[in-house]
DNA sequence: TCTTGGTTTGACCAAGTGGTCAAATCAACG
DNA sequence: CGTTGATTTGACCACTTGGTCAAACCAAGA
């Protein structure tokens, strides 16, 4: 029988949760510390261990939140609406995740990067599982003649890729572009590209 | 005048950059340990320091060696060719690279996720330089007919995107698929994704 | 007001960190 | 062989790291 928890429970949790977001997302899980972590949410270190027993314990817990957020888009796929619709609406989606979760794509893209030594298992599992759901789906509307015949597989990587790019790799996209934001012209750029691609 | 490098001193600082790229590529400067890259290389730390004078160098000459090996593919975009397939070459060029140097890549992709503070004069520098020059040729082959109008900062960054994302994101993207190796299949989904894209 | 339970902290620890240094070892050349 | 300069290492150092703990502090209800 555990209490709700208090106010300050809730505030210095979410603190710590968002300090450690921005901690890990720059600098992955072994080159981030504690005392950075505690220090950019404004709490001594053994005030942020009362909250969390370990440094791992805050990783693991914003990885788990992320997952949630991040395998629920492609879920969204419906196999009865427009094919070209849905999968333009996908990378649209998953575009805008870039734009407005910056630090939940560099964090994931760390924890990739490193072997993904934590999530390794959900991969395999539960995202696979889901890929080659939603891949039998679009193959069925390239069989249909809906929509035209690329492998599904690599489909879905390159909405990942050429979305997840411009939050992972911002800097160099800003650095590129001098001060004109890109989001504007990614959509657009996206929306043509998966457009000619699909249709027959 | 310095004196022309033993074959000792030969064989133990591509050892040590060796190692140096192993352990650089998987946890990032800051995760990096000089004992890690040390026991890799296979030599004690205080002989590494007596080949670099400290981690920081290892680092920088890392990325030195790196980012001429990753300009030349698009520097060698040529204004003369045929439009389509400089563009489709420039793809598939990326993409071996993705395959024949992962660790390159996820090199170049932990120094981006945590802010470039190394290189980040030189993207605003001449990776900007020679995208705008490129992006300029492909204006230009727009204007005349010879392909579809699209953005060509976002095409190169598509590029970029899509050939980088199987050497980074390599491990999910061997969880998604299983056993079947990637890159015959990313390297005809390339293909097929810019020819559709291009033509107009 | 006092009590109680949640909250915060200073002091501390063992292990790991980047880096130094003098001494030992080794390779090669005359 | 002996010498010289390159190479290697064990011991060491100051600092950082993740984590502990007892003691202090504080908020709120009785």
């Amino acid at each position: 029988m555990n209490k709700p928890p208090t106010r300050i429970q809730m505030r210095n949790r979410t603190a710590i949760l968002d300090a450690g977001l921005d901690v890990f997302s720059q600098y992955g899980f072994r080159g981030s510390t504690l005392d950075l972590i505690a220090a950019t949410a404004g709490l001594s270190k053994p005030n942020l261990l009362y909250y969390f027993p370990s440094k791992e314990a805050i990783h693991t817990a914003l990885l788990e939140r992320l997952l949630e957020n991040w395998l629920a888009p492609l879920h969204a796929l419906d196999p009865d609406g427009d094919p070209v619709k849905e999968i333009m609406a996908y990378a649209q989606r998953k575009l805008a995740l870039s734009q407005d979760y910056p630090r939940e794509s560099r964090l994931y893209a760390n924890e990739i990067l490193q072997g993904a030594p934590r999530i390794l298992d959900i991969l395999r599992d539960d995202l696979k599982k889901m890929v080659d759901d939603k891949a039998a789906i679009i193959k069925g509307w390239a069989k249909a003649g809906l929509i035209a015949d690329v492998d599904p597989h690599h489909l879905i990587f390159s909405i990942w890729a050429l979305t997840q790019h411009y939050a992972d790799f911002d800097v160099q996209v800003r650095a590129v572009l001098g001060d004109k934001p890109p989001y504007d012209g990614a959509a657009m750029f996206l929306d043509t590209l998966y457009e000619k691609l699909l249709t027959a």
